[in-house]
RNA sequence: GGAGAGGUGGCCGAGUUGGCUUAAGGCGGUGGUUUGCUAAACCACUGUACGGUCAAAAGCCGUACCCUGGGUUCGAAUCCCAGCCUCUCCGCCA
């Protein structure tokens, strides 16, 4: 969320940033509601100021066994006024708010502008594509060579769209997530939680999914409950409504969960195997800062998802989005992709977004910057610490061989317990 | 799911026959007096948001906030309705 007075004294400032986020919605309409609702508090505010005083005037008077009528038939319709004024006011409130809800968060100075992807610029690679001297395989036919990946059986016990990891395949996960979550922990100073996968409304407005990807989101309508799409959700929102202390920052926090995307309007797209899938595992880190260091927060944050990477021994690249390909939320997003030689791709297996003071508005999360200061929001990050599935993709098809099977990462070894899919 | 109890400031805790309560009192915290230093004692201050004033900040003025949202009333922490959460007991359950 944007905060109201910024937009109110910048409003130059917020076009040029929407419009570099492909914002359609514009803030005239909000400029002049905010116009109106001081107007409004404006007059209630006096006629409160009276009221208040003149109740006092009615005791008194009541006290002393005199006659308070006269007055009290006037303070009458001076509260008829201000029912009618408040009740103006919280329409007016209510329809900004409303509108505020779908400002999207402007990008950052060091941000590329342009409206899609073909804009998103190339920071640095790492590793190398692997050579193979035969024809690298797709993940699918290797997974279900090795009878470590049941995608029929996943389809007819869910639909397209999910996975079934068995025998080495189910282990290689578990794997995988222990060893990112002990690196993180262990070596990059995060705190481990274990949150809920279901969260409510509040939460998933908090980090900006709502109302923007509702349709995205899989609901429980009863419950008023949604499943995660990432554990970014219950991660950040943990510390809603909170002041923390001076002490308390910076925050750095991880998490494994599942993640669950509906991935509406993505049918057929990169749908084949494991790319694109409504369930998946991921370990997210997440970091709450004062805000003069969330750009330095940033880039370490970016190292710390790129540290899995490295550990694992996986070609990949980082890309820094253009303004239009960055999410609602983000003021400056990374991607890391890493090579999928099997399918010729480089793929999303982490974003790492600063999200400034956006969600923390949204959310109500502050911070004192001093002891006794008065308190401030503060800058809120995450990052994919990585997305499983497709790590799992780049495993096998970097490391195959051409018998057919994948020689495990050395990091992985004492993970799992083989040094080889076979 | 059923029955009951309860939600007041950073914390504890009064106030719920509506009006000198602009939320008592205490603890904690901050500043000060005293002091060779510390402690004690004493004095003062104490939250958040919004609006106004100001070039801006500070300050000052005002409004709102006693779980949340509505309502009754000239006036609501206090009365009414709905919801959320916590605790206790029962039921169900991995």
């Amino acid at each position: 969320m944007l905060d109201l007075k910024f937009i109110r004294e910048n409003p130059d400032k917020v076009r040029a940033g929407l419009s570099a986020k492909n914002d359609r919605r514009g803030i005239d309409e909000i400029l002049r509601l905010d116009e109106r609702r001081r107007e409004l508090i404006k007059e209630a505010d006096a006629l409160k100021e009276r009221r208040n005083k003149v109740s006092m005037e009615v005791a008194r008077l009541k006290k002393e066994g005199k006659d308070a009528s006269t007055i009290i038939a006037e303070m009458k319709t001076v509260s008829d006024r201000i029912s009618a004024l408040d009740k103006e006011r919280r329409a007016v409130e209510e329809k900004i708010e409303e509108l505020l809800r779908w400002i999207p968060n402007l990008p950052h100075s060091s941000v590329p502008v342009a409206p899609d992807e073909a804009g998103n610029v190339e920071v640095r690679g790492w590793g190398k594509k692997p050579e193979f001297n035969f024809t690298p395989a797709p993940h699918w036919e290797l997974g279900e060579k090795l009878g470590i990946l049941d995608l029929p059986g996943a389809a007819k016990i869910s639909g397209a769209g999910f996975i079934t990891f068995t025998g080495w395949g189910a282990k290689l996960e578990r794997a995988l997530i222990n060893f990112m979550l002990d690196l993180h922990t262990q070596k990059h100073g995060y705190r481990e939680v274990s949150p809920p996968f279901l969260v409510n409304r509040a939460s998933m407005f908090g980090t900006g999914q709502l109302p923007k990807m509702e349709e995205d989101m899989y609901a429980l309508k009863e419950d008023g409950l949604f499943l995660i799409p990432t554990a970014e959700v219950p991660l950040t929102n943990l510390f809603r409504e909170e002041i923390l202390p001076a002490d308390r920052l910076p925050i750095y926090v991880t998490a494994y969960t599942p993640c669950f995307r509906r991935e509406a309007g993505a049918a057929g797209k990169d749908t084949r195997g494991i790319n694109r899938v409504h369930q998946f595992d991921k370990v997210e880190i997440v970091k709450i800062v004062r805000p003069e260091s969330s750009y330095d927060e940033l880039e370490s944050l970016v190292q710390n998802a790129e540290a899995v990477l490295q550990a694992l021994g996986l070609h990949y690249r980082v890309r820094l989005l253009a303004s239009g390909d960055m999410s609602f939320a983000s003021a400056k997003t990374y991607d890391l992709e890493a090579w999928a030689p099997g399918v010729e791709k480089y793929l999303e297996v982490s974003s790492c977004s600063n999200f400034e003071d956006f969600q923390a508005r949204r959310m109500d999360l502050r911070f004192r910057p001093l002891p006794e200061a008065r308190p401030e929001y503060p800058h809120t990050l995450n990052g994919s610490g990585l997305a499983l599935p497709r790590t799992v993709i780049a495993i096998l098809e970097q490391y195959q061989t051409e018998k057919g099977t994948v020689k495990v990462p050395e990091v992985l070894v004492p993970y799992l317990g083989t040094k080889e899919l076979a």
